[in-house]
RNA sequence: GGCCCCAUGGUCAAGAGGUUAAGACACGGCCCUUUCAAGGCUGUAACAGGGGUUCGAAUCCCCUUGGGGUCACCA
């Protein structure tokens, strides 16, 4: 029987969840749901020095929201349990000791010191430090004796000095290094706690987890990682390194220069669901033209496979078309509920029907933080440039307008079922009967009742929304003013 | 700089020896139309360069170039 696939998002807490941490924790998620596993949440805090307060809760709110659900986790237990590296300190060092017996490790007493002084020495030689290992020489006295007087010390992991490494990815292929590059790399800091390139291989191995799925950041460090397993004659997992998602310069996201995290995006008005689906995408493609997928159709449709090496590079502007995608495709109550709060915000005029304005506003929102520079003109009719009256493709003229104008207020004043279709209606009477063109009545209409240029929705949707009183009130500002200006134009 | 990885339009990408080199975003045009959207149709635009291998190369190999990653008691 198969061993049921294990997959870790294994993040460290420091309060960001930028959006290649996202994607990660979304592909481990769906590398797990493809086959049936499970997808187990592993918080790596064996850095001290960076704990952050409340970091621990934006993953699981980020992880919850983004309806990727974690099987064994910190908060839901397991039976791999504790989840949390911080709670596991205890079972890291018998192992690093284990490895010291084996031969594959060593005890160093080496201070920070002295490795700074050798580090600035190497650079300016300009060569690549790697540590010398001083301490490797010591005798079996030696470290009995500095170990009984309590020596601060780590323990190094002991790299074979010749030869090679070799080890397969299930994206990058077969990767070998020569092993004279590798670096005796700390496992076991001074302060007890593992270092990241330990902990992962000890938990990785300690949780069974089956498909180890990281940035290609780690994709030089693999061959450490593969030694140890190695060294414990433990099972080597399938390694999956994933292609970086980068800026459209090319260059690394990072929280320092600003870069959006998932928090960002949704305060930006991005929903989730186009969030994942968007970086789905990155870096993956299914075996169709599909591009909208729901999370449950990603979890079929995922391949490992089909991941591709090259790292893509983030693209607001895609993002955008999908955000626009999934408001298009909602229900008018779903958009309802997810605009109404921007609408409460940006709507003062209380008699105006918002639930009309989302179905003018869904097909013409994007995000939803573009909705309050859409609606301001329901309030209040602003000053505005008659110019806007004269429109060439509409062909009206100031003239005209004040016609159009003059003439509906007579048919309006005598409506009293105000809604589309008798406004509808009664309007395209008037136009048949002047003769014109639909624009030149339908136009100065918006035009005065709006002041704008450009507005959700046209005369009609616009009248129905404000009401007889102010559609007639605006209106007759809109005749006064043309009034004038024709009078001013003639004299 | 050493080592590792990557390379198809501006961007995401399909392609795994023989294709008119898909599709999507963005951009342009046309249609629809009471503005703007949405929708429909449509157009511009790519195999980084050079060598091989092969009857035949975007696909395989090598070199060059370009980009990225990594070289911590951080993950």
């Amino acid at each position: 029987m198969e061993r049921q696939v294990r997959t870790r998002y294994a993040p460290s807490p420091t309060g960001y969840m930028h959006i290649g941490n996202l994607r990660t924790a979304l592909y481990e998620y769906l590398i797990a749901k493809s086959q049936n596993g499970k997808f187990i949440l592993r918080i790596e805090d064996t850095d001290q020095e960076r704990l952050v307060e409340g970091a621990v809760d934006v993953i699981y709110k980020t992880l919850k929201l983004c309806g990727m659900q974690h099987d064994e986790g910190p908060d839901v237990g397991g039976p791999y349990a504790p989840y949390v590296q911080s709670e596991r300190k205890d079972t890291y060092k018998p192992y690093a000791e284990e490895l010291v017996k084996k031969g594959h490790a060593y005890y160093c007493f080496c201070t920070k010191e002295r490795l700074d002084a050798l580090r600035s020495d190497a650079e300016s030689k300009n060569q690549t430090f790697m540590y010398d290992r001083h301490c490797l020489n010591l005798t079996p006295e030696e470290i009995e004796e500095k170990l009984k007087n309590g020596e601060p010390y780590v323990i190094r992991q002991k790299m074979p000095r010749e030869g090679t490494t070799t080890f397969e990815d299930a994206v990058y292929g077969s990767i070998t290094v020569e092993n004279s590059m590798l670096e005796d790399q700390i496992l076991l800091k001074s302060d007890g706690l593992p270092t990241y390139n330990f902990a992962n291989v000890i938990d990785d191995h300690l949780m069974a987890i089956t498909h180890v799925v990281r940035g290609s950041e780690y994709l030089s460090s693999a061959p450490k990682y593969n030694l140890l397993y190695e060294a414990f004659g433990w099972e080597i997992p399938t390694y999956v390194h994933l292609p970086l998602i980068v800026k459209p310069d090319g260059s690394k996201l990072s929280k320092r220069k600003g870069d959006a995290s998932f928090e960002d995006l949704i305060n930006m008005g991005y929903l989730v669901e186009a969030i994942i689906n968007y970086i789905a995408l990155l870096g993956w493609s299914p075996d169709t033209n599909q591009e909208i997928f729901s999370l449950s159709e990603l979890e079929k449709a995922f391949n490992i496979s089909r991941i591709s090496k090259s790292p893509s590079a983030f693209d607001m502007n895609k993002l955008r078309w999908f955000n626009a995608e999934y408001i298009r495709a909602m229900s008018l109550d779903a958009f309802y509920e997810k605009a109404l709060p921007y609408l409460t915000e940006a709507i003062t005029n209380k008699t105006i029907d918002l639930k009309k304005v989302c179905k003018l506003l869904q097909a013409r929102t994007e995000v939803l933080t573009e909705i309050p520079s859409k609606v301001g003109f329901l309030n209040e009719l602003a000053d505005y440039d008659l110019n806007i009256y004269v429109h060439k493709k509409m062909k009206t003229t100031l003239e005209n307008s004040l016609e159009s104008l003059k003439a509906a207020v007579t048919v309006l004043e005598d409506i009293t079922t105000w809604d589309e279709a008798t406004l509808h209606e009664k309007l395209l009477t008037l136009v048949e009967k002047l003769g014109i063109k639909n624009g030149q009545m339908l136009w100065p209409i918006r035009t005065a009742i709006t002041g704008w240029e450009v507005t959700p929705g046209g005369a009609i949707e616009i009248a129905d929304l404000l009401g007889k009183e102010e559609t007639l009130r605006r209106i007759r500002i809109g005749i006064d003013r043309l009034e004038k200006a024709v009078a001013a134009g003639n004299a």
